[in-house]
DNA sequence: CCCTTTAATAGTCACAGCGACTATTAAAGG
DNA sequence: CCTTTAATAGTCGCTGTGACTATTAAAGGG
């Protein structure tokens, strides 16, 4: 950045895109925007928009979080940047560079048009297809991003209500990594690691479902998980 | 990035900062600039400048490493994107949105005025305080995340030159850890990793220092390391 | 009311990985 | 030739984890 007034430079536009994520019956799914004008009208795109001149790229992240997820509160969401994409041809009209985030929400409030009057809808990750710019690249960094998280950060419980059974939590696992876990082992390894999660005191216990009714537990003070829970190898993914 | 044209949208200078990284003399050093004007004339800060109109970021990044480093040929050196740094008020003159990037390099040629006819200077991270703008940010962040990444990446092997002995690598993570590991301990890791390193054929031997010399071994085609080389627990990172 | 089903919880066993440690080998240098 | 230095070889024991079995506590149907 030294060398600052000595050349000319050309203006950008800044945005930002939202990867949204939440569970639904027990799928992936991702908060989609329907586009109402060229280019791409008509195809699926990330929610987002321009940042303001008096905010930064967090700020526009999490008040277009709000507005297109309809939650009055999204001060304790997960946001999470993840990175930003500059290619000098990814929007066809002019130079755009967006700055792009992932979002965990506990549960899907029903999607509607956000402040754009665009409809939004949640989309199951694997049915959200041929989307607009390079937004489809944008969702499957973001989905490799949180499905690696999960393994050494307590992300998992972004996924989850403030209260949740030990249950719950491996679904959120089993969902985004698509494989099962055993469930005492699983079990077992949350529960030793300090701080991941903590017991509701009370004899809580969910009812509601068939069979033993589970405790009832809430999110830790950690947000690191050492050593990391690390996903079942379908064989060799180092190398 | 939906209801596009709908909002006047304000124009951002967009640049690339790097935090170049080499070892020297056992110790982590990092490449700065010596601010010629204001704001900031006389102070540090990160290499970088402005993204031009026909290139991404990751292009102006490599192009800025290799004016900044003087060296001819940065294609195969290992670069980063780390975060955007976005802040409203992180330059004092004008809205500056930055794409900060960490790159590595395996030996230190003399650093030299880039095409900025800027000072550049090796600076070992420990002095390396004070920076202009919001760079000492960015830098420990960049820091951060190379530490954390040695964990889990291959990346130890692009602070090393082609060729490199066991105990070379060795002092790459001893030196960005901080901490001193078990060479027994730190040999069979490795080599039990598969693609982390591969034997160089030949009976070949670095000589040069004093004791055994040692064999030589390249990197391999693994960039993963998986399980992970997690470094000493001081005590409890996690938490 | 019993019996099946479902899911949480408890517990066992064996192996792999790793920290800590000791011993040996192969060079340089005085 | 002996000391120093560093690479390499190997051992021991603990911890974490995968695989697996058993038990408990509810719902639901006959």
């Amino acid at each position: 950045m030294d060398g600052y007034d000595r050349y000319a430079f050309e203006p950008f536009a800044v945005t930002v895109d939202l990867a949204v994520f939440t569970l639904r019956a027990g799928a992936l799914h991702v908060l989609l925007v329907e586009r109402g004008q060229e280019p791409y009208a008509g195809r699926w795109a990330l929610p987002g928009g321009f940042v303001r001149p008096d905010e930064s790229a967090e700020s526009a992240a999490r008040r277009e979080l709000g507005e297109e997820t309809g939650l009055t509160d999204v001060s304790g969401l997960h946001l999470e940047q993840l990175r930003t994409y500059s290619e000098p041809d990814r929007d066809p009209r002019m130079r755009v560079v967006s700055v792009a985030f992932a979002a965990l929400l506990p549960d899907a409030p029903e999607a509607h048009g956000g402040s754009d009057a665009a409809q939004a809808r949640w989309t199951p990750y694997d049915c959200a297809r041929e989307l607009a710019f390079d937004h489809g690249r944008i969702l499957a960094d973001a989905r490799d991003r949180v499905g690696a998280k999960l393994e050494y950060s307590c992300l998992a419980t972004a996924f989850c209500p403030p209260e949740f059974t030990l249950g719950e939590l491996r679904q959120v696992y089993e969902t985004v990594w698509g494989t099962a876990l055993d469930r005492p082992n699983f079990r077992r390894k949350v529960l030793a690691t300090p701080g991941f999660v903590e017991a509701v005191p009370g004899a809580a216990r969910l009812t509601g479902g068939r069979g033993k009714p589970a405790s009832l537990y809430r999110a830790g003070t950690a947000t690191a998980l050492h050593p990391p829970l690390l996903r079942p190898t379908p064989e060799g993914r180092p190398a």
